[in-house]
DNA sequence: ATGGCGGCTGAGAGCCGA
C-alpha cells in the first residue's frame, strides 16, 4: 500500500503533473491539498481516464482536499473536523480496505499571535480530538497532508532564522508532538534519510536550486500500521518542473 | 533580509501562502 501526499498549490494548473506522477508512482491513494476549485468544477473525468477514483471537498480560491485512489473509499467521507464549524474545505477522511485516511490541509497561521494564528492552534486541538476518537474506531489510520509545521530543527534549513517564525513556533511544534502522543509516528522518521531533507521551498530567492526549504508535509501512521511501514521518502522531481508547486509529494509505504 | 514568486480575483493592485 503506497500512500502520498502533495500540496499542489491549485489543481487548475497542476493536473498534468499530477497525471504524470500518477502514471510514474503509482500510489494506491494520493491526498491532494490546495487544490483551490470548487467541486462542481473539479476534473473528476481526467482522473478516472487515468484509471483512479476520486473524492473531494473544495472551494473557489482558497484550500481544497481531495482523495485520489486505485480502490473506491468505503463508506461516507468526512470533510469536517467533529465540533468545527468551518467553511474552510481542509479535510477529508475516508476508509480504504482496514486503513482510515485523514488528509489535511492545516492552517498556515500567517503570524504568531494573529487571529489566524489562533485558528491554527485551535484546528489542531480539534484535529487531535478526533483523531483520539477515530483511532478507536480504526486502529490503522494514516494522518497525512500539508500540516504546516515543521517539527524539528532537522526539518528546517535555518533554525536559528526561523526561530519563533510561523511554522515553526513552540506552540506550533508541541501541537504536533501531541499528535505524535496520541498515537501516531512520523514515518518518514523511521528510516535513514538524507540529511537537509524538506518538502516545501519558497518559489522567491532559488530557494530550491540552493535546498532552502522546510519539512512541513508529512506521512503519519498509527502504532499499528507504523509496524508495517517499510519506507518512507520525498520526492522532490516534481519540485523541479517547470511551473512546479512549492512543495513535493511525500511517500509512505505499508505492507498489506 | 524589506521582499524577492506564484496563484488568485477581476480587470488594479492586493491578498495570501509559507
Amino acid at each position: 500500500m503506497k500512500i502520498a501526499s502533495w500540496n499542489v498549490n491549485s489543481l487548475r494548473v497542476r493536473l498534468p503533473q499530477v497525471l504524470d506522477w500518477l502514471a510514474a508512482e503509482q500510489p494506491d491513494v494520493l491526498a491532494l491539498q490546495e487544490t483551490k476549485i470548487p467541486d462542481m468544477q473539479f476534473p473528476q473525468a481526467e482522473i478516472e481516464a487515468a484509471g483512479y477514483r476520486v473524492i473531494f471537498s473544495g472551494q473557489n480560491t482558497y484550500n481544497g482536499v481531495a482523495l485520489i485512489s486505485r480502490e473506491p473509499a468505503a463508506g461516507a467521507a468526512l470533510t469536517d473536523l467533529p465540533g468545527l464549524d468551518d467553511p474552510q474545505r481542509r479535510v477529508l477522511g475516508a476508509r480504504y480496505g482496514a486503513i482510515y485516511v485523514l488528509n489535511v490541509y492545516v492552517p498556515n497561521g500567517q503570524e504568531a499571535g494573529s487571529d489566524k494564528y489562533a485558528y491554527k492552534l485551535s484546528w489542531l486541538n480539534r484535529l487531535q480530538s478526533f483523531v483520539e476518537v477515530q483511532l478507536q474506531e480504526t486502529p490503522e489510520l494514516v494522518l497525512l497532508g500539508d500540516f504546516n509545521i515543521a517539527p524539528q530543527e532537522c526539518d528546517v534549513h535555518d533554525p536559528a532564522a526561523w526561530e519563533n517564525s510561523i511554522l515553526f513556533t513552540q506552540p506550533e511544534r508541541a501541537a504536533f508532538q501531541r499528535l505524535l502522543d496520541a498515537g501516531l509516528v512520523d514515518t518518514f522518521r523511521l528510516f535513514e534519510q538524507a540529511e537537509k531533507s524538506y518538502s516545501w521551498w519558497d518559489y522567491r530567492m532559488l530557494a530550491f536550486r540552493r535546498n532552502r526549504g522546510l519539512r512541513i508535509d508529512h506521512v503519519l501512521a498509527s502504532q499499528a500500521l507504523a509496524k508495517r511501514c517499510t519506507s518512507a521518502s520525498i520526492d522532490k522531481t516534481p519540485r523541479a518542473l517547470e511551473r512546479p508547486s512549492d512543495h513535493a509529494p511525500v511517500i509512505a509505504e505499508f505492507t498489506l
